[in-house]
RNA sequence: GGGCGUUUAGCUCAGCGGCUAGAGCGCAGGUCUUACACACCUGAAGUCACAGGUUCGAAUCCUGUAACGCCCA
C-alpha cells in the first residue's frame, strides 16, 4: 500500500467530498503495475483463466468498439483473478496489412507527392514499422488508460519474431500437406501500377460511357441471331458464353445452341443462368465473360464447362488470346472490335450511357477485373484421410468443444463454414508476411541435388506454369552458391492479414515451441470479440488452432453488441458520429466509461449511445442532429449556433482540415454521466463510513444476533453477490452493471445507510436508544455493531464494483486499509494489500432471509406514506408528524422493533402502532395490504384535496378488483389455470376488498368533517 | 436475395406466459435534512410498432406486415 495516502495523522480517514478519477487512475495504474498484478507465469498447482486480446490495428488509435470490447474482458479477468485463478491477459497488436499499408502510403504521399514504387519495397516497409512502433505504443498506452490488466511484459505482435515462425510452420506444413495451392481469382487490377488492389482502394465514379449493342449468329441457324448490350466491346475477345433466363419464352429453345465469336471464331455455348440474366432488362441476354467481370465469374463458377479466358497482359493490353487484337491497348481493342463488328453487319447500335466505373485510388485510373494467380487455403473435405479444415471447425462447435455467448451467433460461424469455400490468402501489398514461396524452372534433380538431406524444404511442380513451387521453412538465399543454378524467384506476394491472426491464441505462448505457457495457458478460457469477425477470424482460429495443436483455441466466446449513434446508425469516423474513448475518460473518468461500456453490453445485438456536439465556447451539449453525420463531409453543416452562447462552431467530425474562422466542437455523450455519478455516490458512501468509524473495532458478523435492518442488509448482500457471479459467469454484462448500481445506490445508500444515522449517533451520544429495546444492543455496543456492518458491506460492494470500475474500488480499498485494516464478512481479517488481489466475496447461503426482506419493505412503504403526505402538505422536513398505524399483531412488533428507524427516515414525532389503533381526526391516510396508516394534519388538512386523492384510489382499486373477478368468474379460469395462480387471485380480491372498505370508511368520514 | 436482430415512458434500456409493466436520465414540485446538488424527498408520464392466431391468461409464444439496423452474397 502506498503510504499515507488519504491523510498525513490520525483520525478520521476524510476523503474529498468528490471523486477525482483523474488522481487515481494516475495513482493506481503505476501502483498496480509495478506490484507486478497483472502479470502471471504458468503455475500446474493453480486453476488458470486465459484471454487473448483480439489484437487492436497499428492502424490508428482505440475507438469506442474497442473500449467496450477491452473494458468486457478486463471484467472478466479482474473477476476471475479475484476468485482466485492465475489469470493471465495477453496483449498485443495487429499489422492489419492492407489498411496499414495503406494509411502510409497515403500520408507519404501527401507529404512528399511518392508512391510506393518510387520509395522500393524495402524502404516502405521500414516506414510502415516507424508508423507501427508509434501507434503501437500509442494504443497500449490507451488500453492502459481504460485499466486493462494486460499481462504487459508478454505483450505480441503479429508481426513479431514468434508470431512470424508460427505463420511459416503453418505455411509449411499446409503447403506440404496439399492444403495451400495455388489457384485463379479475379482481383481489381490497377494497370498503371500493375498490381491488384483491395476492395477499399477503390473508388466508384459515374462516367459517360457507352451502351453497345452486337448479335452473334447462332451455329446451324442460318439467320438467327443472339442481340446482347456491353459497355465493354472489347471483353467479346474473352467471351466464353452467351447466358439467358430459363423461364424467358424469347430464348429458351436456344438454350444449349452454340454460337460464334466472329473476331476469334470460337464457338461458345448458350446457357441459361437465373441469376445473371434478367428479362426484364435489355434484350434479356448477357454474354459471359468470366476472366472480367465478377458476376460473369460467378456465373462461371456455377456452370464450370463453359471455361474462362483470360484476354489481358499485365499492362492492361490484350494477350495472345485476343487474336489479332493482341498488343493493342485495350481502349484501342475496344473501338477495333466495334469497327470490325460493324463491318461484318453484327453491330446494332450504340446509346450514350452514365458508367459507374471503379477506379484505383492510388493511380486513378479505371480498375480492370483481372483473373490473376493467387494462393488458396483449402477448406473443404479430403479424400487422401487428412481432416479437412471446414469440418474440424464445424465440429469443435456442434460438439460444444468451443461454446457461443449469445448461443444464436454459432449459427453465423456454422452457416459460413458449412459453405467450405477456399480462402485467399496472397495479398499483392508489401507489409506482412511474405509468402514462402521460391519459383524455379530448373529440373527435380537440381531441387533434390540443392536440397539434398534437408527436411525444411518441400516442393510440387506448378503445371500451369511450368515451373517448380518451393516452400521453405526459413529463408532461400537466390545467391546462395549451391542454389544459384535454381534461379529462384519468391514471390512477391503476402498472407492475409488474418493468417497470422489465426494462430494468435497459440502463436503467442509460444507455438510452435512446447514452452509451459502453451502447455498452461492454451487453450485459452474465453474469446471476447465482434459479430462482424466471426468468420474472418474466430472461425480460422479454431480450424488453426485445432490443427496446430490438436485442441481448440478457446472454450467460450462472448460476442459484443455493436455500438450504434443515437440514430442507429454504426459510428464510424466518416461519418463523424463517433466518440473518442479517451475524451469521455478526460471529462467522465474512466471507471465511468467502463461503467457504461458494460451497462451496454445486453444480448441485442446493437447498443445505442446518443452523441452530443460540445460547445466549445460555452462547454454546452448541442445533440448530434442526423445531417451532421453525413458521410459526404460537402453535404455536412459547416456550423452550428450554440443554442445557449448564441457563439458559431463547427460540428464534430473527420474534417480533412482546420477551419481558421471556427472552432470544432469535441463529441460527447450524456450517458456517460450515470457512471461518474455511480462511481461519486460509491465515494461518497465510503467518505460517510469513514467519517464515522471512529472506535471501530473489528469482529465476527452474525446475523442472529443482529436487528432486522442488518439481517436485512446482509440478506441483500448475500442475494446481490450470487446474482452478480452468475451474471459474470453468463456473460450477463448489462445485468452485471445494473444490479451493482442498484444494490448500492437503492438499497445501501438510500436506506441502509440512513437508517444506520441513528445507531451511530445514539452510540456516539452514549444516550439510551429511543425506541424499544427488545432485540437491540445497548447503545454503545450498536454502534460497534453497525461499524462492523457497515464496513463489511461496503468492503464487499468495492469487491464487487472493482472488475467493472477499479480506479474507485482501489482508492475506496486504500482508504479503508488505513481505517479498518481488518475487516469483512463473516469473519474480519487483515484487507489484501489491493482489491486487484482480494478475494472475490461470497457469504453463506443462510444469510439469504426473504422473511427480513419482506419485514423491511413493509416499513419501507409506510416512511414513503408519510414522506408522501409531507410532501403534498410542503410541510417543513424539521417538523415531525404524528402517525398512528392499525396492523396485525406480528406487524405491530415488527414496527414496533423499527419504531426508530421509522421516526428517523420519515420524520415522526409520535408513533402509535396496534391492531385496535384508531384514526385521528382530521389525519390523511394511506392503505396497504399489511397496514394502514394515518397522519395527523391538525389545521392543516385540505379535505377537499384528500377526498379527491381518495376517490381517485377507489376507482383504482375497484377497476382492480374488477379484473380480479373477472378471471375467477370465468370457469375455465378455475379449472385450467394452475390452483396456487388460482388461490393467489382469490387472497388478492379479499385483501384487496379490505382494503377497498378502508378506504371507503376513510373517505365517508372525511366527508363527514 | 439469404441470415440475424430491434421496435415498451420524451431519451437509453429492463421485463422472456400469471400480483395494478419497471429503472436511469429528462420533466414537475419541494429540499443546501453536517456522505454526496455528480445529491436527497415526492410526483406526473406508456394503445408494450401494426394485424391476425395459440392460451383460462400474451409486452412475453406463433404467423404475417411495416420501419430501422447489422452480417453474408
Amino acid at each position: 500500500m502506498p503510504e499515507g495516502f488519504w491523510r498525513t495523522t490520525g483520525m478520521p480517514v476524510e476523503l474529498p467530498k468528490q471523486y477525482d478519477p483523474h488522481e487515481a487512475q494516475q495513482r493506481w495504474l503505476a501502483w498496480w503495475e509495478q506490484r507486478g498484478y497483472f502479470h502471471s507465469e504458468p503455475d500446474p498447482a493453480r486453476p488458470m483463466y486465459s484471454i487473448v486480446i483480439p489484437p487492436p490495428n497499428v492502424t490508428g488509435a482505440l475507438h469506442m468498439g474497442h473500449a467496450l470490447n477491452n473494458t468486457l474482458q478486463d471484467v472478466l479477468i479482474r473477476w476471475r483473478r479475484m476468485q482466485g485463478f492465475n489469470a493471465e491477459w495477453m496483449p498485443g497488436t495487429d499489422h492489419a496489412g492492407i489498411a496499414t499499408q495503406a494509411v502510409v502510403e497515403r500520408l507519404i504521399y501527401q507529404q512528399e507527392k511518392k508512391t510506393r514504387h518510387d520509395l522500393g519495397r524495402e524502404e516502405l516497409v521500414r516506414r510502415i514499422w516507424q508508423w507501427k512502433d508509434k501507434y503501437e505504443a500509442r494504443i497500449l498506452g490507451q488500453l492502459r488508460e481504460l485499466g486493462c490488466s494486460c499481462d504487459w511484459p508478454r505483450t505480441r505482435f503479429t508481426l513479431d519474431e514468434g508470431c512470424s515462425r508460427a505463420v511459416r510452420v503453418t505455411f509449411f506444413n499446409w503447403f506440404r500437406d496439399g492444403y495451400i495451392f495455388r489457384g485463379k481469382r479475379l482481383v481489381n487490377w490497377d494497370a498503371q501500377l500493375q498490381t491488384s488492389v483491395a476492395d477499399d482502394e477503390t473508388y466508384v465514379e459515374t462516367v459517360k460511357g457507352g451502351f453497345w449493342t452486337f448479335k452473334y449468329p447462332v451455329k446451324e441457324l442460318p439467320g438467327t441471331f443472339i442481340r446482347f448490350s456491353t459497355t465493354r466491346p472489347e471483353t467479346m475477345l474473352g467471351d466464353t458464353a452467351v447466358c439467358v433466363h430459363p423461364d424467358d419464352p424469347r430464348y429458351r429453345h436456344l438454350i444449349g445452341k452454340t454460337v460464334t465469336i466472329p473476331l476469334v471464331g470460337r464457338d461458345i455455348p448458350i446457357i441459361a443462368d437465373s441469376q445473371l440474366a434478367d428479362p426484364t432488362l435489355g434484350t434479356g441476354c448477357v454474354k459471359v465473360t468470366p476472366a472480367h467481370d465478377p458476376n460473369d465469374y460467378a456465373c462461371w463458377q456455377r456452370h464450370p464447362h463453359i471455361g474462362i479466358i483470360n484476354i489481358l497482359h499485365k499492362d492492361g493490353t490484350i494477350n495472345h488470346h485476343g487474336g489479332k487484337y493482341a498488343g493493342m491497348d485495350r481502349y484501342q481493342a475496344r473501338e477495333a472490335v466495334i469497327r470490325d463488328m460493324d463491318a461484318l453487319g453484327l453491330f446494332e447500335g450504340r446509346e450514350d450511357r452514365d458508367i459507374p466505373l471503379a477506379f484505383s485510388d492510388r493511380s486513378k485510373t479505371p480498375i480492370e477485373p483481372f483473373l490473376s494467380d493467387q494462393w488458396f487455403v483449402r477448406m473443404g473435405d479430403r479424400d487422401d484421410g487428412k481432416p479437412g479444415l471446414a469440418q474440424l471447425a464445424i465440429d469443435a462447435v456442434t460438439s460444444g468443444r468451443v461454446k457461443f455467448f449469445p448461443p444464436r451467433y454459432a449459427q453465423t460461424y456454422l452457416d459460413w463454414l458449412g459453405e467450405k469455400r477456399d480462402w485467399c490468402i496472397s495479398r499483392q501489398l508489401w507489409w506482412g508476411h511474405r509468402i514462402p514461396i521460391w519459383y524455379s524452372r530448373g529440373s527435380e534433380a537440381e531441387l533434390r541435388a540443392a536440397f539434398a538431406g534437408r527436411d525444411d524444404v518441400c516442393w510440387r511442380w506448378d503445371d500451369e506454369n511450368g515451373q517448380w513451387l518451393i516452400c521453405s521453412l526459413v529463408d532461400l538465399d537466390p545467391q546462395a552458391p549451391q542454389l544459384q543454378p535454381l534461379g529462384l524467384m519468391q514471390d512477391p506476394d503476402v498472407l492475409d492479414t488474418w493468417f497470422s491472426s489465426q494462430l494468435w491464441p497459440h502463436s503467442t505462448f509460444g507455438w510452435p515451441d512446447r514452452t509451459p505457457e502453451l502447455a498452461y495457458y492454451y487453450p485459452t478460457s474465453t474469446l471476447v470479440t465482434s459479430r462482424d469477425i466471426i468468420t474472418l477470424w474466430v472461425a480460422r482460429m479454431v480450424l488453426a488452432g485445432l490443427y496446430n495443436t490438436g485442441d481448440v483455441p478457446f472454450r467460450e466466446v462472448y460476442i459484443t453488441p455493436k455500438l450504434l449513434d443515437g440514430f442507429g446508425v454504426t459510428m464510424s469516423k466518416s461519418r463523424g458520429n463517433g466518440v473518442d474513448p479517451l475524451d469521455i475518460i478526460e471529462r467522465y473518468g474512466a471507471d465511468a466509461l467502463r461503467f457504461q461500456m458494460v451497462s451496454l453490453a445486453g444480448e441485442t445485438q446493437d447498443s445505442r449511445l446518443p452523441i452530443a456536439n460540445v460547445c466549445p465556447h460555452c462547454d454546452f451539449f448541442v445533440p448530434l442532429k442526423k445531417e451532421n453525420t453525413d458521410p459526404d463531409e460537402t453535404r455536412r453543416p459547416k456550423r452550428i449556433t450554440c443554442p445557449r452562447c448564441r457563439k458559431v462552431f463547427r460540428p464534430g467530425g473527420p474534417w480533412t482540415s482546420e477551419d481558421p474562422t471556427m472552432p470544432t466542437a469535441k463529441q460527447a455523450s450524456e450517458s456517460f454521466e450515470v457512471g461518474r455519478n455511480f462511481a461519486n455516490k460509491l465515494w461518497n458512501a465510503a467518505r460517510f463510513i469513514l467519517l464515522n468509524l471512529d472506535g471501530y473495532t473489528p469482529g465476527p458478523v452474525q446475523p442472529a444476533e443482529l436487528p432486522i435492518e442488518d439481517r436485512w442488509i446482509l440478506s441483500r448482500l448475500a442475494t446481490t453477490i450470487q446474482t452478480v457471479t452468475g451474471q459474470l459467469e453468463g456473460y450477463h454484462f448489462s445485468d452485471v452493471a445494473r444490479t451493482l448500481y442498484d444494490f448500492t445506490w437503492s438499497e445501501f445508500c438510500d436506506w441502509y445507510i440512513e437508517m444506520a444515522k441513528g445507531r451511530l449517533r445514539d452510540g456516539l451520544a452514549a444516550e439510551p436508544s429511543s425506541g424499544p429495546t427488545a432485540n437491540r444492543e445497548p447503545p454503545g455496543s450498536s454502534r460497534r455493531l453497525v461499524q462492523r456492518v457497515l464496513v463489511g458491506v461496503l468492503d464487499a460492494i468495492v469487491r464487487l464494483v472493482h472488475p467493472v470500475m477499479p480506479f474507485v474500488a482501489e482508492s475506496i480499498w486504500q482508504a479503508l486499509n488505513e481505517a479498518a485494516l481488518e475487516r469483512g464478512l463473516p469473519q474480519p481479517e487483515p484487507a489484501a494489500e489491493s482489491v486487484v488481489v482480494a478475494r472475490w466475496p461470497h457469504l453463506p447461503d443462510a444469510w439469504r432471509e426473504p422473511g427480513m426482506e419482506e419485514r423491511v419493505a413493509q416499513m419501507q412503504e409506510l416512511v414513503r406514506a408519510v414522506r408522501d403526505v409531507r410532501s403534498r402538505y410542503n410541510i417543513d422536513s424539521r417538523l415531525t408528524l404524528d402517525v398512528a398505524v392499525r396492523c396485525s399483531e406480528a406487524v405491530t412488533t415488527d414496527f414496533q422493533s423499527l419504531a426508530p428507524l421509522i421516526r428517523l427516515l420519515a420524520g415522526v414525532g409520535r408513533l402509535e402502532i396496534g391492531p385496535a389503533t384508531s384514526k385521528p381526526p382530521q389525519a390523511a391516510s394511506h392503505v396497504a395490504a399489511a397496514f394502514e396508516a394515518y397522519v395527523s394534519l391538525a389545521g392543516l388538512i385540505d379535505v377537499a384535496a384528500e377526498v379527491r386523492r381518495l376517490e381517485k384510489q377507489r376507482a383504482e382499486k375497484e377497476k382492480h378488483l374488477q379484473a380480479i373477478r373477472a378471471k375467477l368468474d370465468n370457469p375455465s379460469f378455475r379449472d385450467r389455470a394452475p390452483a396456487e395462480v388460482v388461490q393467489q387471485q382469490r387472497q388478492l380480491l379479499a385483501e384487496g376488498l379490505q382494503q377497498l372498505q378502508a378506504i371507503e370508511k376513510n373517505l365517508a368520514e372525511l366527508q363527514r368533517t
